[in-house]
RNA sequence: GGACGGGUGGGUGAGUGGCUAAAACCAGCAGACUGUAAAUCUGCCGCUCCUUGCGGGCUACGGAGGUUCGAAUCCUCCCCCGUCCA
């Protein structure tokens, strides 16, 4: 038996510098970086999504990054897959995979497995958007009980979105979500996981956040949208739903654009919002040596190298 | 100087005599979340006390008085703000 492979996760909330973190720790401990993002799955969403510059890559191959079109519907189901390939490639080349973490979610699919559950059907979706909009939400929920009482017990009237998933699973396998949930269920094998997360002080994690955001437009996050409307892509498309890209292609298509003075603080309390909502996820997160500052840290970078480095 | 309109809790803003610590929304805080997850949803949100209860007390709708059993709501005066007329 050879000796187990090892697994380095880093996760935050945004802004921390996680990317930051990788990478150094990658040149100090021979790794690669996987991202664990799911905006930065699709292709031409770079500066909003945060992907790092080739230029402070610093020759550190970037691994699950442009998977997708704007047009796709990429799913956790589908980054499980992606992740566990790209483990085995970099593990069998000698190298650590270093997995940065911003999707909560995205880490869970990975490490725990999903449920042997059936992916979506956007017929059944369809379907069940029709009645909904047609009979109201509390509709959907009305279906959920009679087909999944148990699992209905646990969703908000609501919540439509995961009403819709729940009922989905019912109408295609013929049995309650709730039922099949925690069965066959496969979590990763084979490596030893170590865990490090950045917790920054609240205070100093949104000043970042909102200073990172001025950044992004003063990188040309408005013509990179400019640009994704010229290609075609679709107002609809999954990934305008991404923080601050519905607002910035509104601004564009608009004959009477809010100035952009009005617009940026919206993004960054979007962003601050969404931080928080990542930061309740990663404090269930088992298991973690949480670091409370910015990756960029030097200090905190030579905190991390003595938690990572492998032991005698 | 005159005529209107308006001043409500961190913000916007509803409320014209009791059912109002005051709708709704936003912000804020906390939380949930296994195939859209940068999504979706939930709770709390004046202060305070305790036996934590559809519990008690206090403070609150520009200011000061007044009417009334009872006022954010009615009256008087004052102070601000906006629009219009001079």
């Amino acid at each position: 038996m050879s000796a187990e492979r090892r697994l380095l996760v880093i996760l935050g909330p945004t802004a921390s510098g996680k990317s930051t973190l990788a990478v150094e720790l990658a040149l100090k401990l021979g790794g690669e970086v996987v991202c664990c993002d799911s905006t930065q799955i699709y292709r031409h969403f770079d500066i909003g999504t945060g992907k790092l510059p080739v230029a402070e890559q610093k020759g550190i191959p970037h691994h699950l990054t442009d998977l997708a079109e704007p047009e796709d519907v990429f799913t956790a189901g589908d980054y499980r897959r992606h992740a566990l390939q790209a483990l085995g490639d970099i593990s069998a080349r000698g190298k650590l995979p270093i997995l940065t973490v911003g999707t909560g979610l995205y880490l869970r699919a990975l490490l725990e497995g999903l449920d042997d559950l059936p992916g979506r059907s956007e017929a059944v979706r369809e379907r069940l958007r029709q009645r909904a909009a047609a009979r109201g939400a509390e509709y959907l929920h009305r279906i959920l009980v009679k087909c999944d009482p148990a699992g209905a017990a646990q969703i908000a009237l609501r919540d439509t979105q995961k009403i819709i998933r729940a009922i989905e699973v019912c109408f295609l396998t013929g049995k309650p979500a709730s039922e099949l949930r925690g069965r066959n269920r496969t979590g990763l094998t084979g490596f030893h996981v170590l865990k490090i997360g950045l917790m920054p002080p609240r205070e100093q994690l949104y000043a970042q956040i909102d200073r990172r955001v001025e950044t992004m437009f003063q990188s040309g996050w408005v013509e990179e949208v400019r640009g994704l409307t010229h290609r075609g892509v679709p107002p609809n498309a999954k990934p305008f739903t991404f923080l601050g890209y519905g607002q910035i292609r509104e601004h564009i298509a608009s004959p009477a654009p809010r100035p952009l003075d009005a617009i940026v603080p919206e993004i960054q309390q979007a962003t601050r919002q969404y931080a928080k909502r990542q930061i309740t996820w990663f404090r269930r997160e088992a298991e973690v040596h949480w670091l409370a500052s910015f990756g960029h840290d030097v200090k905190i970078q030579r905190e991390a190298l003595e938690i990572a480095r492998p032991q005698g």
